[in-house]
DNA sequence: ACCGCTGTTGAACGAGCGTCAATAGCGTTG
DNA sequence: CAACGCTATTGACGCTCGTTCAACAGCGGT
């Protein structure tokens, strides 16, 4: 088999197995045994468990960067709740998936973390970015450094919230939920 | 040695060792030979590595907790930010052993999570306790299922953030960092 | 002095990671 | 067509580490 097919096939697999398993629970031996093929040639292709678990991750959050690409919406509040919203969705799609990738993210090497930060600032970037300063302004939200260590922490609620709603929705529609978390941004932007 | 000591013995080894590894790194092995002990006597103590874990993960949030119960102040929001710089107080003391239970609890079992969480729910529940209902009112904040989900929520953004500026203050001083996730507090409640 | 309890050990087993020399398949070249 | 080389692939070996278990040692009670 051509290199990168087989190496595609070997993330796309690990990809699948993190749904049931931990990263830690992804085993070098579960992954070879699973692929028809023997331990030996997963270091051909990855040098050691660690850069194979880095490969996956990297993967699955290009992925999940890509899918949750904000669309052009004028009123800024509302093109903050479709953005939510998009993450909302891939989030339910892919749960478990998605779980086993935070948990893996939070409890992971500093190379697996650094990437999974890199991911979650590209989305909040992009609010940044899509909302030009005119936009936020309109918000009552200016750039500044002290603002950037709050957004990130709306950031880190953000996510929070949606995997607790999942579990139980406590009585909120999705279209609360979203209404919610946008507003809740130039609040804690704006509160002093 | 009497069961008693050892056992304290082994876990408050267990929680130093914390500082310089991750929890999946604090094996069995290494603390056995910290310890001068065999590896077997720990299973005698501990029944396998998980539970060991969990007894360790358990007796850091209880000390958590302990050290962080809030003061009597007439203030709403000033006993809030009095709540969060005791809990900031903590971690900053105890920066990497706290890093190093927020990832463990973050990547770690069911059961390691669990003991987290509660943890959290408790120091949340606090808030909802000491501030009763008079003084929530008086900052416009009732007690309702979907909010519940939001103050969660803060807890995670709060956690998050102080975690950050540790790191990075962004030019906020500790004073400036309190008063910005207290009245994050409300404002997220209120912002509809 | 004997007995039993229990804290403690050390050896042994198994799972799983990582290494490496050897092989097999295939395209290239003379 | 045969020889060659490249590389994907294997299987066996060694090592670390969690876990088990039979044996021992010290000590209090009878």
């Amino acid at each position: 088999m051509s290199p990168e097919s087989r190496r595609e096939q070997l993330l796309e697999l690990g990809t699948q197995l993190l749904s049931t398993r931990t990263l830690e629970e992804l085993s070098i031996e579960v992954l070879a045994e699973e692929a028809g093929i023997s331990r030996g040639l997963l270091y051909h292709y990855f040098g050691n468990k660690q850069e194979f678990h880095v490969a996956v991750v990297r993967r699955a959050v290009e992925q999940l960067v890509a899918i949750t690409a904000p669309r052009d919406i004028a009123d800024p509040l509302e093109q903050l709740a479709v953005s939510i919203g998009a993450y909302l969705d891939y989030v339910v799609e892919n749960h478990t998936g998605y779980v086993s990738l935070v948990r893996a993210a939070a409890g992971g090497n500093e190379e697996v973390r650094t990437i999974y930060e890199e991911g979650r600032r590209a989305l909040i970037d992009r609010i940044f970015e899509i909302n030009g300063p005119e936009q936020l302004a309109q918000l009552g939200i200016e750039d500044s450094p002290g603002l950037r260590l709050m957004v990130d922490g709306w950031g880190a609620m953000t996510e929070s919230v949606i995997l607790a709603w999942i579990e139980d929705p406590h009585g909120l529609s999705r279209e609360d939920l979203l209404h919610r978390l946008a507003v809740a941004l130039p609040a804690i932007a704006l509160a002093r």
